[in-house]
DNA sequence: AGAGTGTACCGTACATTGTACGGCTCAGGT
DNA sequence: ACCTGAGCCGTACAATGTACGGTACACTCT
């Protein structure tokens, strides 16, 4: 990062900014909400890293740092995108613990909304979360999140870890895809064009050393999917493998009840 | 970022760069080799973020642009140093697929390992993988890694789908882990000090609305762990978990056959 | 109405980054 | 002895986050 040292937010600060009501306009109607909203909409084009309080400013017709008077710093920015990008995560109408399909149906349609989000957002990879993970929105997501998973028999801990596990590996798997596509657009090639590209050096520099299951499965990896990953599909694989060792938990521990 | 735009490396030139024997010392004994060490060591301390061409240039007491006779710019530096950092994870000794309790001590040998390169190169994190994934040792790490799941009945991409669903979780928790510790070093504070510190601000926001399997489950997790999370014991909840998800996808093959 | 005060706004300045460019210096071949 | 090419590096530049100090407006109090 360049700059000045960007001081590590003040979580007391970030806190009361998260919680906050911000609905006193100012005089040229700047908002932390507008700020928000226009940093999210550049991010999702470009990145967080790309971002810049400049770009932001500038969409907003107002001088760079006429931003400081109502944010903090980049820092505590990015946390608030992130907590806002959580926003509508779960309308009432489709709680996870309303979703068919019991908690395995509920961890499923999780899974598949956090992923959406995700994909709509590539920037939350970059937001470090440990400190934001307290903003409204985030804890009323944990909320809905948890509570299909309450009174299957499990510990409070092993709630959390269920879920964790759940949503790390979405979080993991789209963090794959989100890679894959930034490399695809910042090349300007497709997977496959990259793939023919190197190809020739790859084979001629791996001659002489070889690596027989690697090159089985690669092989036929890449004939599947056309690429060497296929996000979709690792998503869903692991989703399905995760949920069938939770359900030997669970069902372990009715038993017992 | 900040700099000139770092045109996205070109794949072709890292991949010669990997494969590549840099044994030409030139005239003043600066390597290839010795750059990409240099980097590494600094890196663990501080982050790739933080890693810059003038701090590794100084550590080797070399003018900044010398490096960029050796190595084409920060992208590709990166790219040889995710590769080396897996330079000898597998020694000849305990290749996966020669450890004790079959596919399932072979996997959690795997995880272990892994687990380790990650939280000594907390930077690794911060490394595009995508392009790199052709380096020479990350294909001789796929190829041990892969052995102890062939033969099981399973098809070469749903061997390379287990596989990467171990990976990505163990990528996921240990990332999670880094930037707990990171948020701490920043801070100055540890996890409890931070508690501490926004406990009165949050209780104070959070009465209006509440959350109550959030806050009993939050609680029972803090109070359990001493912290809003505990990698560790993430890694061995969802490896197990993962790991009896597999063994019924690789029982269900076996029957068949 | 007039004076005073706080806060929103913002122009400028600075340290720090990656790296393009062009020059210097030396090893090795002829 | 001289040329050539490669290793080395000093300087310059565009871009970043934000500290600092100033300006102008909305409000309260007299």
């Amino acid at each position: 990062m360049a700059g000045r040292k960007a001081a590590a937010p003040d979580p007391a600060r970030s806190l009361a900014l998260l919680w906050g009501s911000h609905a006193k306009p100012g005089r040229s109607g700047l908002t932390v909400r507008a700020i928000v909203d226009a940093a999210i909409e550049l991010a999702d084009a470009e990145g967080l890293e790309a971002l810049s309080m400049r770009m932001v400013a500038d969409r907003l017709k107002v001088g760079t740092m006429s931003l400081y008077t109502h944010v903090p710093g980049k820092g505590e920015l990015a946390d608030l995108m992130f907590d806002r990008a959580y926003g509508d995560l779960y309308a009432d109408a489709d709680e996870p613990s309303k979703q068919p399909g019991g908690w395995r149906g509920a961890l499923e349609f999780i899974a598949r909304r956090n992923w959406e989000i995700l994909t709509a957002h590539p920037w939350i990879h970059e937001v470090p979360t440990m400190r934001t993970a307290l903003g409204p929105n985030i804890t009323r997501k944990y909320e809905a999140e948890l509570r299909p998973l309450d009174g299957l028999g499990l510990t409070d801990v092993e709630m959390d870890s269920a879920l964790a596990l759940v949503l790390t590996h979405v979080q993991g798997t789209a963090r794959a895809g989100a890679e894959q596509l930034r490399t695809q657009r910042d090349s300007g090639l497709t997977d496959e064009e990259w793939w023919r590209q190197i190809s020739p050096t790859l084979t001629t520099v791996m001659s002489g050393t070889h690596f027989p299951v690697a090159g089985r499965v690669g092989t036929a990896v890449g004939e599947h999917f056309q690429s060497v990953i296929d996000p979709a599909h690792a998503l869903t694989f692991g989703l399905t493998t995760i949920l069938d060792g939770l359900a030997q938990l669970i069902e372990s521990r009715s038993a017992v009840e």
